[in-house]
DNA sequence: TATTAGCACTCAGGTAGTGAGAGTGCTAAT
DNA sequence: ATTAGCACTCTCACTACCTGAGTGCTAATA
């Protein structure tokens, strides 16, 4: 165990210099430990410490006659060792009184879940100055509610899909001029009968072997049905909602432009995100990659910290927060937790 | 007239001047400006007219050894004396391409307006490295095609609003429990024949009169009718399409961080933005505002180009570029102008 | 044996001085 | 009216130098 490898005094510096880098990103040197982190010993004793710890890799020197910095690994054991009650939801008022808050505010635009992501992800950013993700439930945990569809204008229907989770997208189809809203209704209501309670991946896989295996269709009905379901479900999975790429350029971290360059970069490329984030997407707790740790090149230089909103026991979609790697993991971590809850408690009804 | 003021040669070297900036941002020089744009007259001569340029405020010059750099009045002397030519759609064939082409990716998608709004601020960005903007089609130039109610659990709704130009927007709104499906039918029913080809912000109107003339209802339906119809027009209006702050950081204009910020500020604030354009709304043909010309504190650093997209005569909605002052205004304008046409075409019908 | 004081050493960053280069404005000649 | 010539100005890149922060090592100490 990575833990067991210092005492319980390398443990203490090493905490120290990381927790003094993540207040402010200058290399710690060995003084300002014994000044500021009264451990009862010398610089000299601090510095063979740190050298120790260096040796280890834990820390790392910019340059010669500069302090230390920490890195990936010392990250990963500061966050490793972070207190559990630190992380899980504060205890105290004011974030159990701002909690009680945001969840009445979620309440009442739980409506729209594209709206109520975005007002997630735009809190998680002011909040913490750091870049803030919401990933919409996934198909395969969306349960089809039931599907309405409409007629409009001569040759187009449009099809309203509900879900169990209140959540709803439409869509516009072209159709052969022929078919009348009476049409509709039987192909809706076949659609409804058949797979009522589903969930959305369930369906389209049924769909894809219905489609296949009813190569010559009896019912010109059905077979319309059938491909208008396919298209309705066939919508921009690759939701990802993102802000606080605003706040973030405030961060000391992100003075430099290529830094903005790369992190912009990544969640530009929304199919990236999304790739790495529902690897998540069925796990529990909080969830934190550092710097390398990260598979997406883009963000190798940054930290993510993530979590999972539920509805009951199920995870169905993914929240998440990305920063500079000397983030403050604690608070991140927190806010991400309790945010998380928050939105869990929308969807149990 | 502005244009007098300046004899031919002097406009030539001002167009010079402001050309060369654009394609490199650095001050241009006497000697440059004879060697690259041959008109015929020695270093010398063109400094004399470079001075004069300065004193009328056209050009001015970063420091006593410097070239000159266009001031806003140069630039807008400049683009007001672009050829109609370089404006209009180019009749090149490449450009006649390309918008055969987007005009047909933009009917396969133009059932939802929000994807193609957003395809048309992304291709505008990436083609021409500033960032993309459009604004939805007015509520007043928008006719309402008929609203659809359809009860969803016990005691929500959802209203989907059809309009004439294809958009369509939905809605979840809370109702009392005791309201059934055939309520709904009569409510949307009525709706449907009392509104029929009226414009979204005529309705808003007479509804607002209505709840005040008619505060005791003769019937509960007809005032919930009205309620619901209030809430479903009660949109996100503050809809503004953006893409491209990621292609902006290519350019040299950027690379300092703080003009990024004062950007990203500037069109964070959608509010200002839609206040802005909406001010073009009704216009016709491409409007250029250059540096100090802009009314939005964050953007008098930059240009902003603007046109409007028709349904057949009529503006319904802005498209726009924004970008450095030193912009290729040319190449700026001419795309505006050529998307636009190409999201109007898809509105004829 | 672990800690510490002391000291020499290293390196980044700021300041000042220098020279080259670009470009100007002015004047006198064409 | 134009131009060649020249002195002048200012930025930028380069260098040298100094200072301060922080280290590693060694020898003394508890």
């Amino acid at each position: 165990m990575i833990f067991d490898m210092l005492d319980k005094r390398s443990r203490q510096v090493l905490q120290a210099v990381v927790q003094s880098y993540i207040n402010n990103p200058e290399p710690v040197g060995s003084r300002f430990v014994t000044k500021k982190y009264a451990l009862g010993c010398s610089p000299a004793t601090i510095r063979n410490i740190m050298a120790d710890l260096e040796e280890f890799g834990f820390l790392s020197q910019p340059h010669t006659s500069a302090g230390r910095v920490p890195t990936d690994k010392g990250y990963r054991f500061f966050v490793d060792s972070l207190p559990h009650s630190e992380v899980s939801e504060s205890q105290n008022e004011i974030s159990q009184e701002f909690s009680r808050q945001f969840t009445r505010k979620l309440e009442a635009i739980k409506d729209d879940v594209s709206v109520m992501l975005s007002e997630v992800t735009s809190t998680l950013s002011t909040l913490s100055n750091y870049v803030g993700i919401a990933l919409p439930p996934k198909p395969e945990n969306t349960t089809f509610n039931r599907i309405e569809l409409i007629k409009y204008k001569r040759n187009f229907i449009v099809a309203i899909l509900l879900t169990d989770e209140g959540v709803f997208r439409n869509r516009m189809m072209t159709v052969p001029e022929g078919i009348t809203q009476e049409d509709l209704n039987r192909i809706a209501d076949y659609i409804n009968g058949e797979y009522a309670g589903c969930t959305l991946d369930e369906i389209k896989r049924t769909l894809v072997k219905r489609m296949k295996h009813e190569k010559v269709l009896w019912d010109r009905l059905v077979s319309k049905a059938i491909e208008i379901c396919e298209q309705a479900l066939h919508f921009a999975e690759d939701d990802v909602f993102v802000s606080g790429l605003y706040d973030v350029m405030e961060l000391p971290d992100f003075s430099d432009i290529a830094h903005i360059k790369e992190l912009s970069r990544a969640i530009k490329d929304k199919h990236m995100m999304l790739k790495l984030l529902e690897e998540f997407s069925d796990s529990d707790g909080v969830k934190v990659l550092i710097g390398d740790e990260n598979p997406i090149e883009d963000l190798k230089g940054l930290s993510v910290v993530t979590t999972t909103y539920k509805e009951g026991d199920r995870p169905i979609g993914v929240i998440a927060l990305i920063g500079p790697r000397r983030m403050n993991y604690a608070k991140a971590m927190s806010m991400v937790d309790m945010v998380a809850h928050c939105v869990s408690n929308t969807f149990r009804s």
